[in-house]
DNA sequence: CTTAAGTACTGCAACGTTGTATAGTCCACA
DNA sequence: TGTGGACTATACAACGTTGCAGTACTTAAG
């Protein structure tokens, strides 16, 4: 019972398309007719019916955003800048959590969502190589490593780079036991790995040991029961490279229940750059991705698939964006 | 091109109604039937049209989630569990970021998306009173006090009550300088408003002076500045009541900064008990609302307000949740 | 043997929108 | 005076789905 065209257009006193072209700025339209038109669609209160559009046009206008869960505040973040750059474009987006269940997963790459939206902004967690590569007909970017060579645009920091960047600065400081926290072994942890790349990269080029504590998730919980057991077991830390912002936090905690000073007996840096840790005590060193650039070239390379454009089906495009180390508390000495 | 209703039944020898039939689950289908339209279906991969059922039921199985930012641990952590809980419904939820602009929420209630989703929640922050009372036709649930006698049901804590907990918490330390952090003037910040008047009424009880800090919104920086006011302006606080757990650590940072301790020389309790709370140094004391139960219920009233049973249309329903306060090293001495 | 009720299936219209085709008017220019 | 073009407005047909009405057949009851 909202009113429709049909409805502005009795009121109007005009046809149907002829609304439909005011509606959509159509420029053909004898002023004094916009005028009425208008007119009648303040007083009605019109608002387009997007399911009918959509059915027409075959576009929602909606992209989802699929992230594995919004607690973490990189993710919180990421999703709040994609709304933005969205929204500059009117698009609603849609953020879907997986949970980094694989299954959920699947499904949205499969797109079961497929009639619901126009694009799709991934970050993966279960899921890596050939199972992201099915083709959908949803244009899809991926946020974070390029781990196949499947048919989506991605858009990255180098991981690998700034892990090294950040075992580097341990490094810098003359620590000489580095530790790891955050290694997983699922063949699917691209992010994980990479990192660890980074770090080992380090470790063997200054001829250091490498210590390397797994972890089942990267949440605060699993990083301070890692430190726990770094320093339960074996000759402890006396510096720890924590491949998030969230499981240095949670070493951090450890550390400081156990009555050890950091950065004095154990320096300690993370990756992310989370507000959480500009205000921790000892405030946080950590790697800062770009995120808002991350954001906008997601949004504008889906742009670019969705646009009739001749950009709109090329090859899949990788995009590279910066990142700088943070220097904070948990690694000055002195 | 994705294949319709049309397609499969054509594969499958029927009509096209029949496939609808066997699609919704129609009781009056024979089983060799169904059976061959369910092979039809698998073949081609058929998956339903959203736009179009939405066009012909008025239904698009699409709840909006409205808070003021997701950056905001509180806030991703309802939005997470509300997702959760929509799931259950099967129900998409699409969310929004208002960041606490007026005529955001504003556009939100008078229903620009009006055809899109079939119900809202809503966090309202910068709207109060009548101009949540617009009748959209969307049926609406508030999270956070009812404001005003409007048209929506609404799930909140008390939160008089437990600023007031939180209060007599400092108090029962001994403490007599109680300060508050998160003060507000705005007719529309309702939380803080509420929030102030607990604290009030402890005080008043315990015949102690009130030691109100204002606050530009319920950030870190935020509570890490009024902290650092507090310290310079007159007699330093021996306890702070900070509105939200964001607030108190921000103001535990410039504490421990400044090289007071807490809680030794200052106790400081929060509000939202977030993850991050557990993890800090030290951790800190607060008010928990039963999070999953708010999610649960605003789902839950959402659903029996889209339902077509006798309970869609009662008057608008006011529900309290429970909360509990959280002790833990910001507030425990010795 | 008729009638009623139940089962299995089909056809048509409609949801609200927009692209295409079309028709009429008015002006300018040769 | 005719002709092309720009301008204004309209009618019609789809997009994919489902509600309703209806057809044909089967079974049970009177």
């Amino acid at each position: 019972m909202p009113p429709g065209l049909k409805d502005v257009a009795a009121r109007a006193g005009v046809s149907i398309k002829t609304v439909s072209n005011v509606v959509n700025g159509y420029v053909h339209v004898a002023p004094a007719t916009r005028a009425r038109v208008q007119a009648a669609i303040e007083a009605l209160g019109y608002v387009p019916n997007m399911a009918a559009r959509q059915l027409r046009s075959g576009r929602s206008g909606v992209i989802a955003l699929a992230v594995p869960e919004l607690q973490s505040p990189y993710f919180a973040e990421i999703a709040g800048l994609i709304v933005q750059a969205a929204e500059q474009r009117s698009w609603t987006v849609l953020i879907d959590q997986t949970d980094g269940h694989a299954e959920r997963e699947r499904n949205l790459v499969a797109g079961l969502r497929r009639h619901a939206i126009d694009g799709l902004i991934f970050s993966p967690l279960a899921l890596a190589g050939e199972e992201l590569a099915v083709e959908s007909g949803t244009p899809m970017v991926l946020l974070g490593e390029r781990v196949w060579h499947g048919p989506a645009d991605h858009v990255a920091i180098d991981n690998t780079a700034a892990a090294a960047d950040a075992t580097r600065h341990l490094r810098s400081l003359g620590r000489r036991r580095i530790a790891a926290i955050g290694v997983q072994d699922s063949p699917s942890a691209v992010t994980s790995h990479q990192r660890l790349a980074g770090y080992r990269s380090v470790l063997a080029e200054a001829g250091l040991e490498s210590v390397e504590t797994p972890v089942e998730s990267f949440h605060r919980a699993d990083g301070a029961a890692a430190m726990a057991r770094l320093l339960d077991e074996g000759e402890p830390p006396d510096a720890v490279f924590c491949f998030n912002d969230l499981l240095a936090l949670g070493a951090i905690r450890t550390l400081l229940e156990r009555g050890l000073s950091v950065p004095g007996d154990v320096a300690v840096i993370g990756f992310d750059d989370i507000e959480d840790g500009r205000f921790s005590t000892p405030t946080l060193s950590t790697i800062a991705p770009d995120a808002p650039r991350i954001a906008q070239l997601a949004v504008d390379l889906l742009a670019e698939r969705l646009g009739d454009g001749p950009a709109a089906s090329g090859a899949p495009r990788e995009l590279r964006v910066d990142h700088r180390l943070v220097v904070r508390e948990s690694t000055t000495v002195g």
